[in-house]
DNA sequence: ACCTGAACACCGTTCAAGT
DNA sequence: ACCTGAACACCGTTCAAGT
């Protein structure tokens, strides 16, 4: 399927599914969510729509492309001479880091379900989850609540952001808003929330992630060690 | 505020911002989260685009506003008599049976952050979490936690709602098809993914999904109760 | 085989004009 | 105060026409 390649002065390179992919990064980088779209695609790559179509399916298989891009190399390296326990930890907070820096892919995780990033990721927890002692009849529940919970992380992660982009709020000025609309609540009804508005505020997203997946995990030992 | 309410036989019932959130469920029930528009909602409710937006501010808040009028009740209940395991089960489970009765639930839930419906569920969780004993300052990551995997779910329930009526599919056949993708993934790569397909295809949601709280409590009570 | 770009059906939102 | 509905700027996708 190796293109022509002539030497055509009408563009630097010729269209290709891999730039095509690649320019999708760098608009969902710079403009979120909301940053790509067929005429920002077709303007950066100084072609039409249509082209793109030539070499892409829909705007949902371009979106599940750009997120496996950055999806499989955080899942490639193996990671010897490690527990299980520590391989699931890097490997989630590999992808809790990927998910920092490209809010989007949260998002584009939670519905690419089935598809190519999700196998990834479920393979390399499931064979640390088999490690791990868990039978056979119970890897599947007990791999869906790793990747439920990082799907969740994520999914969160990329709504945040999107908000706070359009409402041009950084991190801090949009955790503070939250912190206030919690401390204004009805103290008769909602005790608990007001009472952790502040520590919320100032809250390490990435250590509280850690947090989870380790009680996720001593579940797991919990129930299967001994 | 109460409207003037004249007898105008223009309309059955005056517009008001609880018919228009009524309405926008029963569209989102029958067509899913693409179901609800400005056009398909201002010609079920006999009137211009313009006026819903004399009643609401914008299509985020319609949706804030719907997902909390399903959840609202869902959290409401006492549940006396129960240990806070008991209580944090019950109110996952709650939320899981409205979200699978209402998949954009899901979805909206995702999007409506630091807003009302989330933070109803943060305080039931919360309490309970306060109950089981966790110091004051492993509250937040605790009860995230809980949240995250929730979360997760219900997002992912929700994309696969959609993604099956996108291709009008049946739950079963949709796990059937996710099923066959993965058992056609290259045995080398993927010995897990493939091993767990067939499970996969015939697993309860909500039997694993009340697998994944378990494990996460069993996380606590580890962590806690020692 | 690959690209062009106008056209299509749709979307959320606005707003001058009515009552 | 509340409603009307045309208009606006945008979206993903298609397709006849080009090379």
């Amino acid at each position: 399927m190796a293109g022509k390649q002539r030497n055509s002065s009408r563009r630097e390179q010729s269209l290709s599914r891999a730039r095509i992919i690649e320019a999708s990064i760098e608009l969902l980088d710079i403009g979120g969510e909301g940053g790509l779209t067929f005429q920002t695609l077709s303007k950066r790559l100084a072609t039409g729509p249509g082209a793109i179509y030539w070499h892409i399916d829909n705007k949902s298989d371009l979106m599940t492309a750009a997120c496996d891009a950055i999806v499989a190399p955080v899942m490639a390296p193996p990671l010897m001479d490690a527990t299980p326990e520590d391989v699931i930890r890097g490997v989630a907070l590999g992808l809790f880091d990927a998910i920092d820096a490209h809010p989007w892919v949260g998002s584009a995780l939670v519905h690419a379900v089935g598809r190519l990033p999700s196998a990834r990721i479920l393979e390399r927890l499931g064979q640390q989850v088999r490690a791990l002692g868990v039978s056979d009849d119970e890897q599947w529940a007990t791999v869906s609540a790793l990747l439920n919970y990082i799907f969740g992380v994520g999914g969160q992660n990329a709504a945040n952001a999107q908000f706070a982009r359009k409402h041009d709020l950084n991190r801090s000025t949009f955790l503070g808003e939250v912190s206030i609309a919690w401390l204004l609540l009805d103290p008769e009804e909602y005790p608990f929330t007001r009472s952790i508005a502040v520590q919320m505020r100032d809250h390490d997203d990435r250590v509280d992630f850690l947090a989870g997946i380790d009680l996720i995990l001593k579940g797991i030992q919990a129930t299967w060690h001994r």
